[in-house]
RNA sequence: GGGCCUGUAGCUCAGGUGGUUAGAGCGCACGCCUGAUAAGCGUGAGGUCGUCAGUUCAACUCUGACCAGGCCCA
């Protein structure tokens, strides 16, 4: 801890503070005086590495934003305390569908088409216009809620810095055979001619009436299930709601686990299989002629539906495979069209089916099908062509059943037309697998090992979530059909299909000849060479840009254009120590990170992580800016101030990565419960300070000479730093902070409540000063342990109780480490047991209905084993404890029972479970139900036995002392408390003495008031006259006359003098006129 | 449909390795105190611990199934 110069003079502290302008006044010095750049440019005990993942900024920042913005702001600032060098830069996700979305709603552009129509140069620079609008917006938020991070080099992912970085990870991972084209099933929308990402498609979800066909495919495989018969055809049952996809049909799926049947419905008639349990529904009665599992129907042969791709048995086709994702279902058995399904073309994949796609951009089937029903569907849209392919099936005696079906189908966001799903070409990063001549391991058994070492918070988010994802990821999908974004840096070969990967501006110049100093789509689509392979034809680029998922993944490299600059820099900074974000990231940045920093150096990219749930508005839903069901954080923010916020934000369950309800209500409930407590504390200290004209460093007693209150709230505090440091480098936020806020309550209400009087004194004593001193150093100290959570509220202390010069602040400080020989252990637990005997002695005395102003003779605490009670000697140690129970009490006398509560109380037995049960086994219950019978002789004879170390036996089992709990409950009634071992018993009885000394202390708390009243500031003394007609009041007055005088600050007391104008009290009764009048020094 | 999480008082949430009487804060009711005053303190009422089975002498706790909600993925 600093040490304060002597002369600090202290202001008198406000009265009814705003502490939103308090915060603003703070940002102000803050921003004066770059104190967070100082902060991070103090930083040197080594770097402590943050990475900020970049949003969007196409919208205003939410709550979920400043929670995760909030845990990006505590954990470094607590480590740049702590003498790291703290780097935080904001970032920018500015490509992607969100911003793409917006500029073709302001332009009016419907589909790709419409973009080439428009000009994708002239559209690509609208979005570079747009994409910064909210910028201003979010930085001022973002610093408002107090966030120290630096906006002036922040990172962006359009920077054509950033892009070429992108491009160069691109390569490498093209380089090491990680990338390849593949084709991967999409919502696609013909009427505008381009795949839509699954966000696009579940923005328009219409219930709708389609087909519901099953059809019958004839198994050409021999069978022994027919033979002999006078129809020996066996038909394997599908079904689907697309009967277009069916000429693209390729397989048939079965689950293997399923068990199926082969049916003859009619004598007559062929076989059917399906899943046995829904044939009864599909054929009704019929002739079961064998049982099945599914993978005995593997590897079965069937004539496909129709004749267009016939050839395709040679690749493998018409085939029966087997998977999991089957259900029993309809038949129970999967029509298979790897073209136009997920799971189709995975299955496909994995079996090594074909692919089939008759469908053009439009929608409509090309010429391949011209041998269906004599060319009728080629040119028709496929949906249009459902009716027709069902009638042709229904000629050829292939149509099983017919129906319809209403379902939810998607449909497309903008132009209204049902969605189809399409295989489209992809660029995937190989994932899963290795390239088919690598003998490398795959990425994500890599990813999963460097997975293991990364702390996670809350852990099973990291083990169990995304372990799993990791587990069973798929390859990587990596480009997108768009514009708008970092474009793949590769170009192939119009003739021969020669690939080539561009890893640099550089590189580009060395082919093409052409400088270019912007990545984007319209720079670098031009740009051609000759093909050095065929030698022939031009390299053209691949018109697809990359993920915006790949960017920010791609994050810890680009935003210091790696390699190209900062070379060691980065490789230094891998790991980051540091990332935070929400949970909804377990498959977006966390995840892209991952893959990149493994591909690429085969490290983890992250150490730490602290996940964020999500937060919900008050009522449990989404929070929506339509539905506007949740305060604007602008508005919010004055009139609470930011501290309260980011208080309420990182108590609540949202920092374990559960969801959270936001309620105004909980803001407000900080502020009463924290910030102004705080307050209250400061500005007690400072009003009695300036009072005193107090200043630190005067001579004060050393700690271990000052008073036992003194030292204990040292040592809570101290303990609190200890907990606090530990909970922080597990970055287990969730129990630091009610550790830090709890300190509070023990401060507030207990050392400040019990010390208040020693700052009232009027003399300058030693237990003044070191009241004084200790709450200094408390507060002080804890300002530099709230400061990485109220950053405001801590800086307003520091400048208030320490700063000497203007640049000065509570953030240019250190942590605190603990000082271990402030602690006292059983100092802490003499206080918790005073606190236990205050609160029962409040309670009886509330019990009594008796006054806290009415002295009371005498109360008894006794522990259950009296004086052998482990309890004992805290309480006994020192009479100070006594001392303070008699004054929080108002009690003339405390004592400790030596002999044991037993005549307070009657006892209770009981068996004790833990000890006794694992022996007892199941005769523990009838045992326990004798036990808890006993009557007090029984109980008194049993604890006579086991005390003089005989054993107890019941039902033939031997107790010992250990089997039993005895518990006392309060035998004369009221005047008994009892909580675990404690036992208060308060005395009651009233005398004159008593009362007399109770009327005394009611008349001060009345002339107090009517100081108050008067507008006496806390020092001022006074003149005091005093008339009444009771003869009690008068003795009592008499009695009492110096401590009346002494605490009311009366330099003189008047009795029985005339008295003008309004002055009567009433003091319990008793009639007194009373008059104030302030001294003039 | 799958993975993960959640379900405890009116509300928001705590509840090592199973053990007797399940806790806190807010809200509510009542009271106290008031020279820290946009305060402060205390007491009380409120719970078949989502449902149903199972394991056990004993289940809020362990196991399974189910129900409801959330996130992500299909």
């Amino acid at each position: 801890m600093s040490k304060p110069t002597p002369n600090r003079v202290f202001a008198k502290p406000e009265s009814g503070p705003n502490f939103a302008e308090l915060e603003r006044e703070i940002l102000a010095l803050w921003q004066q005086h770059g104190t967070f750049a100082k902060q991070v440019r103090d930083g040197g005990a080594g770097d402590f590495v943050f990475y900020d993942g970049p949003p969007f900024a196409t919208g205003t920042p939410h709550y979920g934003h400043l929670l995760a913005g909030t845990l990006k702001d505590i954990v470094p600032r607590y480590w740049a305390m702590r003498g790291y060098r703290v780097e935080r830069r904001f970032g920018w996700d500015c490509h992607g569908l969100p911003v793409e979305m917006e500029i073709e709603k302001d332009l009016g552009l419907k589909s790709p088409s419409d973009v080439h129509a428009y000009g994708v140069g002239r559209y690509n620079e609208a979005c570079r216009a747009i994409v910064l609008r909210y910028t201003a917006l979010w930085q001022q938020t973002v610093e408002r809620m107090g966030r120290w991070v630096d906006f002036e080099r922040d990172y962006k992912t359009m920077d054509p810095s950033f892009m070429e970085s992108v491009w160069w990870v691109f390569q490498r991972l093209w380089d090491q055979g990680l990338v390849y084209r593949g084709a991967k099933v999409m919502p696609y929308s013909w009427r505008l001619g381009t795949p839509l990402s699954n966000f696009e498609a579940g923005m328009d979800y219409r219930t709708v009436q389609d087909p519901s066909i099953t059809a019958a495919f004839e198994v050409t495989s021999p069978t022994p299930w027919t033979r002999g018969a006078a129809d020996q055809r066996v038909f394997l049952l599908a079904w689907t709601t697309t009967p277009w996809t069916l000429p693209s049909n390729m397989g048939l799926c079965v689950n293997p686990a399923i068990t199926y049947a082969v049916v003859r419905p009619k004598a007559e008639g062929p076989a059917y299989i399906a899943a046995k349990s829904l044939l009864e529904k599909l054929v009704g009665p019929s002739e079961e002629l064998a049982t099945v599992v599914g993978t005995e129907l593997v590897g079965m042969r069937y004539k496909p539906l129709f004749d267009c791709f016939a050839s395709a048995a040679a690749d493998g086709a018409f085939r029966v495979v087997s998977d999991g994702y089957v259900t029993e279902d309809q038949t129970g058995i999967v029509h298979t069209a790897p073209a136009f399904g997920e799971d189709d073309h995975r299955v496909a994949l994995h079996w090594g089916l074909p692919m089939r796609d008759p469908v053009d951009n439009e929608g409509k089937f090309t010429g391949d099908l011209a041998s269906i029903a004599n060319g009728q569907v080629v040119g028709v849209f496929v949906k249009d062509a459902d009716k027709t392919l069902i009638r042709d099936l229904k000629d050829r005696g292939l149509l099983f059943k017919q129906a319809t079906i209403n379902h939810d189908y998607p449909f497309c966001w903008r132009s209204g037309t049902p969605l189809i799903y399409k295989a489209m070409p992809t660029w995937f990063v190989r994932v899963e697998s290795v390239a088919p001549d690598s003998s490398a391991t795959p990425l994500r058994e890599r990813m999963a090992q460097l997975n293991a070492s990364t702390n996670w918070v809350p852990d099973y988010v990291g083990h169990k979530r995304f372990g799993n994802w990791i587990k069973d990821a798929r390859d990587w999908a990596i480009s997108r059909n768009r514009f708008w974004g970092t474009p793949l840096p590769v170009w192939q070969c119009v003739g021969c299909g020669k690939l080539e990967c561009v890893g640099s501006i550089a590189q580009l110049r060395d082919r093409c000849g052409i400088e270019v100093h912007d990545l984007h789509k319209h720079f670098v689509d031009t740009l051609e060479w000759p093909c050095t392979s065929c030698g022939a034809a031009t390299m053209q680029r691949t018109p697809e840009v990359l993920d915006c998922w790949f960017e920010s993944g791609a994050m810890p490299y680009a935003q210091h254009h790696y390699p190209f600059e900062n070379k060691d820099l980065v490789e230094k900074n891998l790991p980051a120590a540091f990332i935070a974000e929400g949970l909804d990231q377990t498959r977006g940045w966390f995840y892209t990170l991952l893959v990149l920093s493994t591909a690429l150096f085969d490290r983890p990219a992250f150490r730490n992580v602290i996940v964020n749930g999500l937060i919900l508005a008050e009522d449990g839903t989404k929070m929506s800016k339509r539905l506007k069901n949740y305060p604007d954080p602008t508005e919010l923010l004055d009139k609470y101030g930011a501290d309260a916020l980011r208080a309420y934000l990182v108590t609540s369950p949202a920092v374990r990565a559960e969801p959270m309800r936001f309620a105004e209500a909980g803001v407000r409930e900080v502020v009463r419960a924290v910030v102004l407590p705080l307050w209250n504390s400061y500005s007690f200290f400072a009003t009695y300070a300036v009072a005193d004209r107090w200043q630190p460093s005067q001579q004060c007693p050393p700690l271990h000479q000052r008073g036992k209150l003194d030292r204990w709230i040292v040592s809570v505090l101290q303990s609190v730093v200890a907990d606090v440091n530990h909970e922080m480098e597990a970055y287990r936020l969730y129990s630091v902070i009610p550790r830090v806020l709890g300190f509070i309550d023990d401060l507030t209400n207990w050392y400040i409540r019990r010390s208040r009087r020693r700052f009232w004194k009027s003399d300058n004593s030693a237990d003044k000063r070191a009241a004084y001193e200790t709450l200094y150093e408390v507060l002080t100290l804890f300002s530099r342990l709230l400061a990485p959570i109220l950053p405001f509220f801590a800086e307003l202390l520091y400048q208030r109780l320490e700063a000497m010069e203007s640049g000065d602040s509570v953030h240019l400080q250190h942590f605190p480490q603990t000082d271990q020989a402030k602690i006292d252990t059983v100092l802490e637990a003499q206080v918790a047991l005073v606190r236990t005997v205050a609160r029962l002695g409040r309670n009886l005395r509330e019990q009594a209905k008796i006054a806290v102003r009415q002295p009371l003779r005498r109360l008894t605490i006794a522990l259950q084993d009296g004086e052998r009670d482990p309890q004992f000697g805290l309480l006994t140690a020192d009479s100070e404890l006594c001392d303070l129970i008699a004054d929080e009490l108002n009690i003339k006398l405390v004592q400790v029972s030596a002999q044991g509560p037993s005549e307070l109380v009657t006892w209770a037995a009981r068996l004790n479970f833990k000890a006794a049960a694992k022996r007892l086994g199941n005769k523990t219950k009838d045992i326990a139900a004798i036990v808890l019978a006993w009557n007090a002789e029984q109980i008194s004879a049993v604890q006579s036995e086991l005390a003089a170390g005989q054993p107890c036996v019941v039902q033939g089992e031997t107790l010992s002392l250990d089997d039993f709990e005895f518990r006392a409950t309060p035998k004369l009634g009221w005047q008994t408390a009892v909580e675990g071992r404690v036992t208060v018993a308060l005395d009651t009885e009233l005398d004159h003495e008593l009362r007399q000394e109770r009327l005394a202390r009611e008349l001060v708390s009345k002339v107090q008031a009517a100081r108050k009243e008067a507008g006496l500031a806390v020092e001022d003394r006074i003149r005091l006259q005093l008339t009444t007609d009771s003869a009690e009041m008068l003795q009592a007055i008499d009695q009492y006359r110096r401590y009346i005088m002494d605490e009311t600050l009366a330099a003189d007391l008047a009795i029985g003098a005339q008295v003008a104008g309004e002055s009567a009290i009433d003091v319990v009764g008793h009639r007194v006129d009373c008059w104030v009048a302030a001294v003039v020094v």
